[in-house]
DNA sequence: CCAATATTGTACTAATTAGTACATAATTAT
DNA sequence: ATAATTATGTACTAATTAGTACAATATTGG
């Protein structure tokens, strides 16, 4: 015997025709919070209580809506974030007259970041760095995200290369394994040296794969 | 009235002639064994019982020596961790018959790296990435030899274009910053993913500055 | 041999950790 | 209204944490 079900979206809130007493939040909601702290704290340092009072819910709420705890909660923030992100740069791309020279302004942004004062990395670059080797499959999650914001820049690569835009004629994953690995390392790089005229003129040299 | 006072170097044992029990341990070795503990489980998972089994010595011992405790013991297996290692890179790069090639050697070797199951990354850049706001102070140390890092490449990149060795004009210090955020990024993309063909056509690109 | 000194090992503390148990509360369906 | 269901808040537990206190030990100099 089969059954027709309807599997909604998960953010919609099916709170309407269900028994019990409601949620007072969002899933998607106190997810965003959680990443702030283990963004600004690490992986480790961040508390469960502190992660709770950023979320604002109890421990009640959270252990039954995140029954894998806190490394359930780290995942999910580590998906919603990477989906948010890649989903706001593929938008951008999209809307950008020119998708090589965006990725070039985007790339010479991070040497005058206003917000460079506090220098927080690629939520995904630090889980990667964070993570011990107990919590593999966690790391594992954040490489398979990682890569596939890799695969944007290889999209936008190989489509130049077809519209003869870029003369590199290097294949389009060495390219975009290239700027992967460029942003990959700024994120390392300016931790260790606020040089913004160092660093802006190293990011022009490496942009040259672009020409 | 003025004496004359004889300064040892710090790793000659003084043992000989001062009172009182005798260390069971060198300094210098147990900050090794600490060194593999950090390197393996990071700052703030490694624990201090974890530390002090690895390094063989009780708490009595370890709070006397280091007193500063944890964070004493991590910052120096920092500079002991870069001292030892400038200082071997920079004997291999005296050694060596071309240095501009040892360089581009040693970036294409991270290619194929037999350990490359067991991706540890960079110590320096790991503690960048590792450490929270609290540990500021410990944070700038790393930064400090990292950059110290950089310089050794800075000076070979200098020495080979005023010996006409490399065409890139660029200004050396923009070539040291090239190349350090090229292996701050490899030690997170060789994390996310493992294709060693797509990482040495990445590498070949990137080494292309030192033509 | 004894005083002075430095190191060691153990037992302890006080704080913090993640997570559980469960009574209470708020909702829907009947 | 009440039964069923789901969520919440609090109080608790058990483990682990970094670090301290201090008596016992091993050495040097006199």
């Amino acid at each position: 015997m089969y059954y027709l079900v309807q599997y909604l979206p998960l953010h919609q809130k099916q709170q309407g025709n269900m028994a019990g007493r409601p949620k007072i939040f969002d899933e998607k909601e106190v997810v965003e919070k959680a990443v702030d702290v283990f963004w600004k704290k690490g992986y480790e340092a961040a508390s469960a209580d502190e992660l709770l009072a950023a979320m604002g819910i109890g421990k009640g709420s959270f252990y039954l809506a995140f029954k894998g705890g806190k490394k359930e909660l780290y995942e999910k923030s580590l998906k919603q974030f990477s989906d948010t992100y890649d989903k706001q740069l593929s938008h951008d791309l999209s809307e950008s007259k020119d998708q090589v020279e965006f990725i070039r302004h985007f790339f010479l942004s991070l040497a005058d970041d206003p917000t460079a004062k506090i220098i927080k990395g690629c939520y995904l670059g630090n889980a990667l760095v964070q993570l011990s080797d107990g919590d593999r499959d966690t790391k594992l999650v954040a490489a398979q995200l990682l890569t596939r914001t890799e695969h944007i820049f290889t999209t936008v690569i190989r489509k130049a290369q077809e519209e003869k835009k870029i003369k590199n004629t290097a294949r389009p994953e060495v390219i975009g394994k290239y700027l992967i690995n460029l942003w990959n390392g700024i994120n390392i790089t300016r931790r260790s040296n606020p040089n913004t005229e160092d660093l802006r003129e190293m990011l022009e040299m490496s942009l040259k794969v672009l020409d």
